[in-house]
DNA sequence: AAAATAACTTGATCCTGATCAAGAACTTCT
DNA sequence: AGAAGTTCTTGATCAGGATCAAGTTATTTT
């Protein structure tokens, strides 16, 4: 009992009830006795460092994990080698859903920081959730969820500009960044710019030169890791793949 | 009661227990008898033609649906008047999964051909899946299964060259006629050049080009929508993406 | 603190696949 | 059957972004 601050601090965080993320994730829409049921079932374990894989393809499926702090990447390592980053995801979002199908991993996933993970094993998961028609119906919900996700990423992938992707990237950190209580504007990505242009399906030099591009446009200030969006509405019309001619439009 | 015989036929078609599709659809696994609950709440209507659309976009969601005959299309229409086409559907394909999560279809689905589906209301289907914890853990993998298709055409649009993609494109293709009793290697694609392109994100000409190639290279035969594949082990190899050299590669 | 390594940036060149353009083959309509 | 509209194919050109190359800035190691 050397630290007993500490584990007090780990008391209060460790059941869902407690927890600032519950109305992103799993417990939410359910009444505080579901929360209480599911919050049984949910282990805690030590959290993981920069590096340290959560699961690797190929591993036995037993548990779904929710982030509860730091972040976590998603690959599929491809036959050559290489790999696809799958995602990158931040707390309250919830990974491995794609494993139930043949309760085998089929993804990675690496921390990208010191973070930690709540594990659902998803048998007893299943079971509860055959009990507890909201549970069911909240499980439903996000793998339809990750299933809209993953579409939309289909459309950037098949569809958009480089300054597209990477303008969308940076909005959807924005947006999941001021969800959970963030600034939407000033933010610090844990990923390199190689895992973001894996992600994006671009190369890291393409990257590189659209930050720089975008900073010299004054959408925003990147140093390194660290990014403050200044003109958010802007990043949002490129987005929307308006070519967008020069500044300032009106010539005569 | 003016055709009796085509009566009966549908009456012979008209429960899961008697369909060919079960074992790749939702009755999959199922025991007989969770099989004729599930059948109770399916209902079954006229055929679509080509062209209809069985919902679009905004549509409120009610109903997942099973192609049992002809193919349809997946797409989401967007902004700016195009669409990204999301997936191509045979008979045993369960669609609409992605508009469980607030009750609005995100996509629309289009019939490709004269088109026959089975229609399972969702929230009969969620409250039978809350007493049927098979059916239940049936839809979770289904779910699962389709984030994890998702997930792999990511890596084919980030990752593949147009060879790589179109080689995919027809192995998915001679795979799923396979399963479904047909020939592996003749068969004919329902859509068209533009929706193939569209799907792989590659315009049309690069599809029509491709065709070309692989059949100067005896890969296939190609003839408007009937492709002959006559090379599968080489398409394989083209999927690996291993950058193949000439057809012979021994010089010395 | 210096050295080694990794991550990022910037420039130059190249290439795959897009776009533009036109013709051919097929389908649909009347 | 002929006209009109699609869909597909093929050729020529173009461009976005990849690749190659080198230098700079951080980070880690010793």
């Amino acid at each position: 009992m050397t630290s007993r601050k500490v584990v007090s601090f780990e008391n209060i965080k460790v059941a869902c009830k407690n927890c600032s993320l519950s109305t992103l994730c799993l417990p939410m829409g359910l009444t505080p006795e579901d929360v209480e049921r599911l919050d049984s079932i949910i282990k805690r374990g030590r959290p993981y460092h920069r590096g340290d894989h959560l699961y690797r393809g190929g591993d036995k499926f037993h548990s779904l994990r929710v982030i509860t702090s730091g972040s976590v990447k998603t690959y599929s390592p491809n036959e050559d080698g290489g790999e696809q980053v799958l995602g990158f995801h931040l707390p309250g979002e919830l990974i491995g859903l794609d494993a139930i199908q043949d309760d085998n991993h089929t993804c990675s996933a690496i921390a990208l920081e010191t973070t930690a993970v709540c594990e659902i094993p998803f048998s007893q998961l299943e079971s509860l959730s055959s009990i507890m028609p909201s549970l069911q119906h909240q499980m439903y919900r996000l793998l339809s969820r990750e299933i809209g996700q993953d579409t939309e990423m289909l459309t950037l992938l098949g569809k958009k500009s480089a300054e597209e992707r990477l303008a969308t990237f940076l909005l959807s950190f924005s947006e999941r960044f001021k969800q959970r209580g963030f600034s939407a504007s000033d933010f610090f990505l844990s990923m390199s710019r190689h895992e973001i242009g894996n992600y994006l399906g671009l190369a890291v030099e393409t990257v590189s030169r659209l930050f720089t591009r975008f900073q010299d446009e004054n959408l925003l200030h990147v140093e390194r890791k660290h990014v403050q969006l200044l003109d958010i509405p802007k990043l949002y019309e490129i987005v929307q793949g308006t070519d967008r001619a020069k500044p300032s439009q009106s010539r005569i």
